[in-house]
DNA sequence: GTCAAACTACGAGGATCCTCGTACAATGAT
DNA sequence: ATCATTGTACGAGGATCCTCGTAGTTTGAC
């Protein structure tokens, strides 16, 4: 009786939980907001050990948190791995929109800047957005 | 030679000095979406008298100060009040539809808590966006 | 000059946040 | 069972943030 047949499970607020000051405030930090880009531009779960961020692990699993907690993405254990995918259909019945409009906003400075911050791989990905 | 004729000038960041990850944490704070969301219903620039927040003077300053630096709201002095307006177009220009959203957003999680945590007046004021 | 109104500056308290390092837990393969 | 992989928990340091109170500045009216 330690521990039935559930491995690990995770918190996620209920659709109707989220708020929108900490979806915007999630969506406000550099690290989070790229993590969010490339899981809206590889358009898949991916593990967080796919991401190559600037900062540690632990630092890492802190913004995956983040992330989760305001409603953000899912997170779901897959063996030693974690996958994590945006609730974008979630996110869009609750705030139409918002979603693709920050990362539209997100590509756009990026551009400008000309920086290599791209989260897929050519900076000329964008045309279809739905 | 004190002061010439310059009353009283505040720094405001050049448009393409915005940062958006500026503007998210600016509009993340619940007092600070609130102001902007007046002021977006007002339609017209308003002092800052003229809002009824549950912070004091002080805190509110606080507040005008973070947005005016992170280019959400421009701020100029008209004798001894201080009028505060939207950089909504110039946002748009850099940020298309984020404002909106985000405003359409706020709306509707008011909505949804049945709150009278309206801006306006009533609370169907909704219909026309652009 | 005096007075009221509107807002700011400064400093402080307390909370939250980002970052890290080290130690630990869970899964899958050997 | 042993090991490598993946990610967590805990605690701590340092920064930023929100809030406030008090004192001060600027403007306009009397």
């Amino acid at each position: 009786m330690t521990t039935p047949a559930s491995p690990r499970l995770l918190e996620h607020p209920a659709r109707e939980e989220i708020r929108l000051e900490a979806v915007l405030h999630a969506l406000s930090d550099a690290v989070r907001l790229r993590i969010v880009r490339e899981l809206a531009a590889a358009r898949t779960e991916l593990s967080c050990s796919h991401f190559v961020l600037p900062v540690t692990k632990s630092t890492t699993t802190h913004h995956f948190r983040v992330l989760r907690e305001a409603g953000v993405i899912r997170q779901d254990y897959r063996g030693t791995a974690k996958l994590n995918g945006l609730r974008g259909a979630e996110l869009d019945a609750l705030f139409p929109g918002l979603l693709d409009t920050v990362l539209a906003a997100a590509d756009a400075q990026s551009a400008r800047e000309g920086a290599g911050e791209a989260p897929g791989a050519s900076p000329v990905t964008a045309t279809a957005s739905g």
